[in-house]
DNA sequence: GCAGCAGATCTAGCACTGCTAGCACACTGG
DNA sequence: CCAGTGTGCTAGCAGTGCTAGATCTGCTGC
């Protein structure tokens, strides 16, 4: 019994540990350099064991999302007004580029907008909800544009098609559009 | 002279042909779906065919993205309004994906914002701005924003962030906010 | 009209990708 | 000490973008 609890206790500690690994090498090459081969590497190991705990390559980055979606509503969280919400959001997405690919512009396998929509996720939401004016009807969808504007901000900027440098003004107008 | 002529027309002819080709797969089957292989059988040609026309696969996107660019920008000069505007630009998102994933979501080796930005593009951009409030100083900002709020919607909506269905409230909120 | 050259095109292959089948080993329980 | 289970490995499949080298076509000058 002992020896049994002891194996999944070491399977779930390396399961944190790939987890750990590809979220690294991501963050450092991007998700296009996240290979199988290199990740078993990273955690010394072969290729097929990733397989014992994960579907696939999608399933990795869908793990590491959800760490993300943990993360960032955490910092939401924190923050009180608007401003420093949304501030705090373009700053996660900037310091974590690729953990925010894997969160909201990476294909992966989770169920957004469902009833089993993971907490964390909703958590972050709820957070945006918050700061956009509390209770009345229609908020949801106040919150959505919000969000999507602070999407794009960042995804624009990321693919170059937007330079880095004014992103401080973009960020004051749209603040500035929502609290009136 | 008029065989070299001849040899220089079939060359940009083919190119158009595979440029097309390019963009009818991707829009069928995305743009992991456009291999080097199948684009080259779809042309009736060899692989090492497309590496005369274009240094390889992200030129290719490159170029189908320029069509999208002067096609974007013909479509909403033929709006008048905000509300028409923004409309169309969502519209034209739903209509080729895989078109505006090339133009605004691929890494794509392409000039945004700098002097050499295609001509195309900037038009697109002045489209937006034509709408947003016309001459006074600031614009340029306020136009990053309503980009960025649609880009947002869209790539949201696609990587299915967000459902689709509420859509045209989002915009109307959208365009409410730019309005007042 | 023909020889020879030049350039365009193809076949074959490289190094890589995600993923998997099947074997070997080590560790467990009796 | 032995049987059996289950874990992890080696090797390989089918596919990717891209390229080197041979081949073959068609033009050019005699």
């Amino acid at each position: 019994m002992t020896a049994q609890a002891r194996r999944q206790r070491d399977h779930a500690e390396r399961e944190r540990l790939i987890i750990a690994a590809a979220r690294e090498l991501a963050e450092s090459d991007g998700w296009e350099g996240v290979t199988t081969r290199r990740l078993a590497e990273r955690v010394e190991y072969s290729q097929p064991v990733l397989y014992t705990h994960f579907a696939g390559k999608d399933a990795i980055m869908a793990a590491v999302a959800l760490q993300g979606f943990a993360e960032l509503a955490d910092e939401l969280r924190t923050r009180s007004g608007l401003a420093a919400v949304a501030a705090a959001y373009l700053d996660f997405a900037e310091r974590s580029p690729a953990l925010y690919d894997a969160m909201f512009s990476r294909a992966v396998d989770l169920p957004f907008a469902t009833d089993e929509t993971p907490p964390a996720l909703r958590d972050g939401f709820d957070q945006l909800r918050r700061v956009v004016g509390a209770g009345e009807a229609g908020d949801d969808v106040l919150t959505e544009v919000l969000w999507s504007a602070l999407h794009g901000l960042v995804t624009l900027t990321r693919g170059r098609r937007l330079p880095r440098e004014l992103q401080e003004q973009r960020l004051a107008r749209l603040v500035e559009m929502f609290t009136r």
